[in-house]
DNA sequence: CGGCCGATCAGCT
DNA sequence: GCTGATCGGCCGA
């Protein structure tokens, strides 16, 4: 199979239109030691900046936190919340505006044993097994599979050797449709609770609750 | 199943 | 001092 980089064109376009046209795509993580961990995206929300309250950038807010966002597109925004877990988002839009997709699900591809294990370590006092479903289904559950964290952001997934998106040939294909529905986790933000800004690829058991 | 709750910290008020 | 773009364990039905 062709492995296409994604370039700095194919982020510069709004939320909306970024979040569905990423899904079926690898989300790649190249290990210290070389090796490939990836999955294909098969969940993602739009967050769509300054208007909207969702967003850590709601407002025009800017901190050193979501600095990022305001970045150029094609950087990766990771952000970390709940006092334990890490986020991604890619960014896109334009530069100064912040526009970001968080990637929310993978359908783990490359490395699943590695996967397993990073996220085995977490779990100290686990009884049940750790699902094949269970190992991206969340975009802290994914981060932790990828090894994901702190270090990560800011990074540009154009240049980068460590972190970035290959276009896929299964991405679109024949029986794949996206849904469309509302975010979540968000608390109380109005109108945008009930905005359709979350698109998975329909029936994938790879989705997140 | 579904709901509650603790973990644990950056940002905000 | 409280809340959050979360997760996983535990409890009761």
């Amino acid at each position: 199979m062709r492995r296409v980089r994604w370039k700095r064109l194919d982020y510069a376009k709004p939320a909306e239109e970024l979040a569905p046209a990423l899904l079926g795509h690898l989300l790649v993580r190249v290990m210290p030691g070389g090796e490939r961990v990836s999955g294909r995206i098969v969940e993602a929300e739009a967050y769509l900046g300054k208007r909207d309250l969702a967003s850590h950038a709601a407002g025009g807010r800017r901190t050193a936190r979501n600095e990022a966002m305001y970045g150029p597109p094609g950087l990766a925004y990771v952000y970390f919340t709940y006092g334990m877990h890490f986020c991604m988002n890619v960014v896109c839009g334009e530069r100064e505006e912040p526009v970001a997709v968080l990637i929310r699900a993978l359908e783990p591809v490359e490395g699943v044993a590695l996967m397993r294990r990073r996220r085995r370590a977490r779990r100290k006092g686990a009884k049940s097994a750790l699902r094949d479903v269970e190992l991206c289904a969340g975009p802290a559950r994914l981060c932790q599979a990828l090894a994901i964290d702190g270090r990560q952001n800011g990074l540009d997934l154009v240049r980068s050797g460590e972190l970035f998106i290959e276009h896929s040939t299964a991405a679109g294909s024949a029986g794949e449709r996206v849904r469309a529905g509302p975010r979540i986790g968000l608390g109380e933000v109005g109108e945008w609770n009930a905005a359709a800004l979350r698109f998975r690829i329909e029936g994938n058991a790879h989705v997140s609750r």
